[in-house]
DNA sequence: GCGGCGTGTTGGCCATTGAAAGACAAAGGA
DNA sequence: TCCTTTGTCTTTCAATGGCCAACACGCCGC
């Protein structure tokens, strides 16, 4: 194997991962771990990645002040480029609705660039990121607080989503398949993003492609109930061609091209 | 694991948490305290946390909560003081409210040794402190959420509080005078006070020494309201018994005092 | 064959970690 | 209020493992 093809293995594991052993590599890629340091060294004096003590972690995230949460997800790059596809639907002054999870905290995050918006979410998370990186009105709805993971739940957050009619619902799912529809992981979650759908005038879904063909056990409901699913460059060709003859409008963010 | 992404799973934790403890991180990421401490040693020298004593908080909001930064030092004794005689009124299994502040943040703290509460609050920094230290369930009522410090306000807190009854409402307050009553700096927190006091069959008023005698801009409400006053031994006997006077029962919080 | 290049090996050095001991701080009881 | 107890922090030390520099080996083209 050339040394130039290492290292660009090397960087894909980098970025896929966002960090790296030196001794996972040697181990996988068969040869020693000065070798990997060689190559390590290398791409860092090109500015592709940072070496630390005992691997490497990838300099374009590294030099961001993003969550360690977004870092560590399987699959970031594919949702930090669903988030910001997402982002370019949404103009200042709108008035939205977004769901608890990782991809819509990075859409959250891509927010940062948009002004006077109105943001309600069931999510702690999201509604302290906002708080911090934008001027967005942020409105939680109430419910009970969840231990898994920092979001509302319940009667009370129904009800509060009831209480408002948002232009753009950003919705997250487990699953999408052609026969169940949209699932999720969470009873919980189900309940209150069906209120979600109700209560907004377009519906969008945000889900990589992993999620195609999935079917989770609880169901959120059928696939015509959204409008736009902004998914990564893993969709199948006829999936998306049976999504569309459904009137979905799908949109593939291209993930962000590494030199 | 990298000492790095361990640093950043540490940050990340610090930012949703607002604090976090030595001994939590190392059983959770399954290292000695040693080392927990020393990552938090090069947090801090990137300011990004602020280390205290049993662990760390979020040096962000340290500095963006000017405010409540302020409040939080200021009489930090007596509020504690107030906290834990506070938590003396609570028995296993009740169902309370509790208000935004310091001295309310105080008093969950004291919450610890509780067993199966029930919690209704509009304070994000109040619920994501119960979750962590005790088992109580949480429920966050929904609304705007404010800029100078985390929590929730307006029509739907008041709606949310609106759907409880609860055996105790602890509420903080700006200022008690016998002629004006209670009252606050914040006029906004001050509607949700007035809902809460209506849902609870018993009111008891947290508010320091510092805070009797003064006539802050808006009104909660006359002192009649108030069940229970606790507060600590700066408080004039004069004013102690005509508050008693009024039907209400003062508890003086011994403060531990300091070497 | 010879020099350049990439790689592996070796030994010394350094960084990180965990354990232990003593100092210090906080909490609770007499 | 004092003292005890408990828990936390700091310092030190040893061990582990990673890092670096130097050198040897093999491959390739000339």
């Amino acid at each position: 194997m050339l040394a130039i093809e290492r290292q660009r293995m090397i960087l894909d594991r980098v970025v896929t991962e966002s960090s790296i052993r030196v001794v996972d590599l040697a181990d996988s890629l068969h040869v020693s771990g000065e070798t990997i340091r060689r190559d390590l060294l290398a791409l860092e004096q090109q500015g592709l990645v940072r070496r630390v003590h005992g691997g490497a972690v990838d300099a374009r995230q590294d030099a961001g002040d993003r969550l360690f949460q977004e870092r560590e997800t399987i699959r970031i790059e594919e949702k930090r480029a669903i988030g910001l596809r997402a982002a370019e639907l949404v103009q200042d002054g709108d008035i939205i609705a977004v769901d608890v999870g990782t991809t819509a905290l990075v859409f959250c995050e891509a927010l940062r660039s948009k002004r006077r918006l109105t943001v309600i979410t069931p999510s702690i998370k999201a509604a302290l990121l906002l708080r911090q990186t934008s001027d967005a009105r942020v409105i939680v709805t109430g419910g009970e607080l969840q231990e898994d993971e920092p979001y509302l739940a319940g009667y009370l957050a129904e009800a509060a989503l009831r209480q408002f009619h948002v232009t753009r619902a950003f919705i997250s799912a487990g699953g999408i398949a052609l026969d169940t529809g949209i699932t999720d992981y969470h009873d919980g979650e189900v309940q209150m993003r069906k209120v979600m759908l109700q209560c907004a005038s377009q519906v969008t879904v945000l889900a990589d492609s992993s999620k195609m063909g999935v079917r989770a056990f609880a169901v959120v409901g059928p696939l015509r109930l959204m409008d736009t699913l902004i998914t990564d460059a893993g969709l199948h060709s006829s999936m998306q061609q049976k999504l569309e003859q459904l009137g979905i409008e799908v949109l593939v963010a291209e993930a962000p091209v590494r030199k």
